[in-house]
DNA sequence: CAGATTGTTCTCAT
DNA sequence: TATGAGAACAATCT
C-alpha cells in the first residue's frame, strides 16, 4: 500500500504523535520487523531519548532522536498509528513506542515485508539510503529527464525502480502513465522530449493533490478509481482499459488514450 | 485450492 | 553490462 503519498501521511502522524516528546518505552512485540539491530539495542538506543522529528526520503521515513535514526519503511501493509496506551494493541502493532505521559505511537504491519532500522550515526543513514535515488517531490526536471534518458526499460519499470526517483509505486506509476498518455511499454529511452516533459508535469501534479490525501486517492476521475473495479474503463474516453503484468506487477493503462 | 496483493531484493537467463 | 522474469519474504483475501 503505501508509496510516497502514504509515508508522506505517516510523517505528520509521527509529528503529531511524538515529535517533541520523550519516549519512554519502546515495546518490541515482533522482533521480526527489526532488520540489523535487537530488541534489546533498539530499546537501549531509544529510551529516554527525545524523537526531534522525522523526514521523509521516497518510501522511507527517518524519526531524528538527536542520537541514533530510526528508518522505518512500510512495505506493502506497514503503516503508523497514534494511540493512547490503555488502547488494546492490534494483532499487527509490531512495535510500540510510549512518548511521553499518555501517547503511543505504533508500527502496524500485517505482512512484515519491511520494517524497522537503527542508524547509528549519519553514515549509516546514508547506507540506508544508498540506493535510493532522488526524492519524486524534490527531483527537478533536467535530472528526472536525464535519469529517464539513461535507462533502456520500459518506463513502467522504470519509474517504479527507487533507484530512479525514489516514491513511486505501482499505481502512481500507471496513474502517472495514463494522466501523461504514454504507454507503459515504451521504452524509457524511446520516449520523446515531449513525452518526459508531460510524465514531469504529471508526476509533480498527481503527487501534490496525492500527498493531502495520505494516500493515492481512489476518485472517480482517475485511473486508480477504477482500476479496481470488475469491468474498469478509463474514465477519460471510456474505453475498457487493458491490464497486464510489467516488472511482476499488475498494469493497468488505455490502449486508446496511451 | 489457486492466485492475487499498492514493496524490495536476490538469482538466473537473455 | 543492463534488463527482465521469477522467486522469496509473510499474511491475508477472493
Amino acid at each position: 500500500m503505501p508509496e510516497l503519498p502514504d509515508v508522506e501521511g505517516f510523517r505528520r502522524v509521527f509529528v503529531s504523535c511524538a515529535k517533541g516528546r520523550v519516549i519512554r518505552q519502546v515495546d518490541v512485540r515482533d522482533a521480526g520487523v527489526l532488520h540489523g539491530v535487537s530488541a534489546r539495542r533498539l530499546r537501549e538506543a531509544l529510551e529516554g531519548r527525545r524523537f526531534t522529528g522525522a523526514e521523509r526520503h521516497g518510501k522511507w521515513l527517518l524519526a531524528r532522536t538527536g542520537g541514533p535514526t530510526l528508518g522505518l519503511h512500510f512495505g506493502m501493509t506497514g503503516l503508523l498509528v497514534c494511540a493512547r496506551p490503555g488502547e488494546e494493541a492490534a494483532p499487527h502493532d509490531r512495535v510500540v513506542f510510549t512518548v511521553g505521559a499518555d501517547r503511543q505511537l505504533r508500527y502496524r504491519d500485517q505482512r512484515k515485508l519491511q520494517g524497522l532500522w537503527l542508524a547509528e550515526d549519519e553514515s549509516a543513514v546514508e547506507r540506508l539510503l544508498a540506493h535510493q535515488g532522488p526524492d519524486a517531490l524534490a527531483v527537478d526536471r533536467e535530472r528526472f529527464e536525464a535519469a529517464l534518458c539513461a535507462r533502456r526499460g520500459t518506463i513502467k519499470t522504470v519509474l517504479t525502480n527507487q533507484s530512479v526517483v525514489a516514491g513511486l509505486g505501482n499505481l502512481l506509476a500507471d496513474e502517472i502513465l495514463w494522466r501523461a498518455r504514454v504507454r507503459p511499454s515504451t521504452h524509457s529511452n524511446d520516449l520523446t522530449e515531449a513525452d518526459r516533459r508531460r510524465l514531469y508535469t504529471q508526476m509533480r501534479r498527481t503527487l501534490r493533490s496525492a500527498v493531502p490525501t495520505g494516500r493515492v486517492p481512489p476518485r472517480d476521475s482517475w485511473l486508480t478509481g477504477h482500476r479496481d473495479t470488475p469491468s474498469p474503463h478509463c474514465p477519460r474516453c471510456g474505453e475498457l482499459l487493458r491490464r497486464s503484468r510489467m516488472g511482476g506487477r499488475t498494469t493497468v493503462w488505455c490502449a486508446k488514450c496511451q
